[in-house]
DNA sequence: CAAGAATTATTATGTCAGACATATTTCCTC
DNA sequence: GAGGAAATATGTCTGACATAATAATTCTTG
């Protein structure tokens, strides 16, 4: 059994949600009930993840048993054997025989995975996990962008360069314009050439993913952190570490801000 | 197919190992050969994530098919299925119908999965994998501990208080000391009420782990580091985030001294 | 005749069903 | 209360069929 009462649960987390308004949108719904089409194992796995990550299946909670989940989604057992596995080897679950699939306490969760990020964004898009997020970019982003400068190849460059242009190209193009953005931040990461910060790309994924969804209340707030990226890409460009850092900062300083504004405006 | 030639392959990665005397120990070795006695599906996981991070089978590589591995392994084909799928939790790999099962770019795996992690130092406990791993440590760990200073309850402090004595108590004993020295770090990393902050506690786990497989050359090291932990608890007891901070870089300082020394005296 | 489009065949993963093995828990007995 | 027996949920195996992507073939057409 997993010891969950080690470690008392922080109150400050975005899983356990006090307050209807702090969900920001439901949007990418995944039906609860049984769909009629029969559900994949990954859209079971998702399934399950959102009744964990919403707190329906507690810490500790010990799950259906798999015959039946098996009913219930309308698969055979070996499906939900996939989609529970999935779930393994994210850290969410834990099976001992005889005596069920019980959820992991949340200390060993692996919320840093990418799926997971996607799956608690589309669940639980709340202020806490939007606060949260921009919390580690803020630590992460800038050290990166620093070691990048110095570190990074003109090749490394020249990629976020494109990137960059990308960027530019996209106009007040809101769609167009994500993808690039992504690739800007993730080639900064990559360029680092430290493979535990380029597994960090997917946070800064869920969290671009997440400002994208919250811009749709001010369609022309990405664009204005053209000259921020620029500034970022000028630093890098001249190798001067503590620019770089210190310009990443700023940019990360209007990205937060965009953010609150946009929840604040979300709330109303 | 996933797109592999976006990027190019860094070069300065601890997967691919260009001397092998980069390596340090092979100890808890997975047996490559099939064993006498019959694998489970977490051990299948294992043996196959070795093979990937070792670069045996690189990226964009087909692995066998599953049959073939059933019959490797001598598992079913069932036991094959839930160990892939355990990988594919982790994003090593992605099946495709008819099209067979490849191994993904690089910077789609999980580095920050504890097991991951776990396996990596099993497989490839390089200098690399050292210094990238010591590089994040440095970067997230004195933040967090500002955090913690600022953000954290008495009891989070108290909890940190108690890892500490649990250290002091350990005295000279290495394998009792590193228990205590992991629950210290994750207090703090808890005590920030950043859920992606504690997740990071995973890769603090293994690189105290490699810390300690490397202590074996020098027993005395990890009891070195006792009046660091404390300047640190003091600091945050004082809720003195600047404190707190410089405390932590102190703390990381000697650690990656302690690393650099053992892993030159290996080399001899 | 050769190039290309459309069709068929092949094949590896995806899914299903039923059975048995194994390890805990639970309950019963002493 | 201790020890043993029954119950049960996960773990594993077997064999089969479904499905989709690829490879091979045939057919059409310039």
């Amino acid at each position: 059994m997993i010891n969950c009462d080690q470690w008392p649960n922080s109150a400050h987390t975005f899983v356990s949600i006090r307050d209807k308004s702090d969900i920001l949108f439901y949007e990418t719904g995944i039906n609860v009930a049984k769909s009629a089409s029969k559900d994949s194992p990954q859209s079971i796995a998702r399934e399950v993840a959102r009744l964990i990550l919403t707190g329906v299946w507690r810490e500790g909670t010990t799950l259906p048993r798999e015959i039946e989940l098996a009913s219930r989604f309308d698969v055979s057992r070996a499906s939900i054997r996939e989609a529970l596995s999935l779930l393994k080897g994210k850290g969410l679950i834990a099976s001992k025989q005889k005596a069920g699939t019980h959820v992991r306490a949340r200390f060993d969760w692996n919320m840093l995975d990418e799926e997971l990020l996607n799956w608690t964004l589309a669940a639980l898009p709340t202020q806490e996990f939007a606060k949260q997020i921009t919390e580690v970019r803020r630590i992460v982003e800038p050290e990166a962008c620093a070691i990048c400068a110095v570190r990074g190849t003109d090749e490394d460059f020249a990629r976020i360069e494109r990137a960059y242009r990308g960027m530019d190209a996209a106009g007040m193009d809101r769609v167009a314009y994500a993808e690039p953005d992504l690739q800007f931040h993730r080639g900064i990461l990559i360029a680092t050439g430290n493979d535990f910060l380029i597994a960090f790309g997917a946070t800064v994924a869920a969290a671009l993913r997440m400002s994208f969804n919250l811009s749709s209340t001010n369609p022309g707030a990405p664009r204005k952190s053209l000259p921020y990226h620029r500034a970022v890409l000028d630093e890098i460009w001249a190798r001067n570490a503590d620019g770089a850092r210190q310009a990443m900062h700023k940019l990360m300083d209007l990205t937060e801000q965009n953010i609150v504004s946009a929840m604040s405006r979300q709330k109303k």
